[in-house]
DNA sequence: GCTTGAATCAAACGTTCGTTTGAATTCTAC
DNA sequence: GTAGAATTCAAACGAACGTTTGATTCAAGC
């Protein structure tokens, strides 16, 4: 007799759930279907039938949130260029749009929203190709609405440094996000690094000198 | 026959190679040893005979060129410390040395290199803990002495503040020579991602910004 | 009450993987 | 030249994987 309460209201959110949290935490390869499936409560039949293959099911846990996410992004990116003068919102604005809703996402769900973190966060430099490009198709419109609100904040720049620069910053992004295993083996019990919103300042603070640094090493 | 040419003057050091070269491209769980051993053009049993298991030729091809590398990196900040006034180094050397060496490798052995750098870069936030902690075990003396000669250089930053900056110093580095997927998918025609004393001088000059950005907002 | 389609399940399939084995070969030193 | 260690090789092993199959359960719709 199955358990009336914790029954299988949904067997594909159940799966999607245990996919993101055993993918977050042993990478798509290290996380079988016999495993998820097993944490999901249901059988490996049950993936197939609801995603259609491995590939299909790692590809809907990225879409899931973050489709929701680069909306809240280009929202909060339309309410401020409105908002802002004919130069723009200025850089500080920017940056806290484009970090903060990715970060901060983790404090509403807690687990959920960390482990989405780190997958998004490994999957850019994945060497599976079809992952990762699911990943960019996913962000393209974001960047390109992006590239042109930092170019204008940003209008010392070349073209070719600010593409450069706003690389510098997806990189700190994704590599904090993906898991501060480095910063946390080295100096975890001084550090704490679940406080999203203290990271987020920090980062945005960082990120801004990175991104307006002078061309010239006028020092 | 075997060709007298090509003929395997060493073993090991062709698994090495060849191991590299898959495992930047597919990563390590998907380049198989069958994969490596035939690239290498011996087979499975001398892979495990030279190295013992899978892991450990992991292990060793990233130990090969980190641990040279590293060393380059600890003499130049000896070297930039006996010459500077009690100050200690200026900011912008302390980048230079950090990053220059790492990215620059690929310029000596442009295919090696660049191999190395990718598996370097992902290494870092690998699900496989035994890969990530003998990348960090083989950094561990670099960052702490770094982290002493970055402390001295920017004294106004709190030791919490520096931790974190050095930390999304690492994630710009670590995600740009992971592979510059990103930026090459998008704009791959117009960018020229193999200057790599290009990219150097942009990542210094931002990493320098970044770094030393103000704690307050004085806009 | 029977039918239809979606959903679930245990079981098996074929493949690929890392590792091991034992014989063959090559190299080295006496 | 020969003994002995080091190295290479083809073949096989057992485990784990993603996927498929065919039977079974369940809820509506007529």
């Amino acid at each position: 007799m199955p358990d009336p309460i914790s029954d299988p209201i949904d067997t594909k959110q159940s799966l999607l759930d245990a996919a993101e949290a055993l993918i977050a935490e042993r990478g798509v390869a290290g996380a079988s279907l016999r495993a998820i499936t097993t944490r999901a409560g249901t059988n490996l039949a049950a993936a197939n039938y609801h995603f259609g293959s491995k590939k299909a099911l790692a590809r809907a846990v990225i879409a899931r949130h973050l489709r929701p996410i680069n909306a809240e992004r280009l929202r909060l990116l339309d309410a401020a260029e409105d908002e802002a003068d004919d130069r723009g919102p200025d850089l500080e604005s920017l940056v806290n749009i484009f970090v903060g809703p990715v970060v901060r996402f983790g404090r509403e769900m807690p687990d959920r929203g960390r482990h989405f973190a780190q997958i998004c966060g490994r999957a850019m430099t994945q060497p599976d190709p079809m992952l990762r490009e699911s990943l960019l198709g996913e962000l393209a419109e974001a960047i390109q609405r992006f590239t042109k609100a930092f170019a204008r904040a940003l209008p010392e720049l070349s073209p070719e440094e600010l593409l450069w620069r706003m690389q510098f910053m997806v990189g700190a992004m994704a590599h904090t996000i993906a898991g501060s295993q480095m910063i946390e083996a080295i100096h975890g019990d001084t550090l704490d690094t679940r406080d999203l919103d203290g990271i987020v300042e920090r980062m945005v603070r960082f990120l801004c000198g990175g991104l307006a640094a002078p061309m010239e090493g006028s020092r």
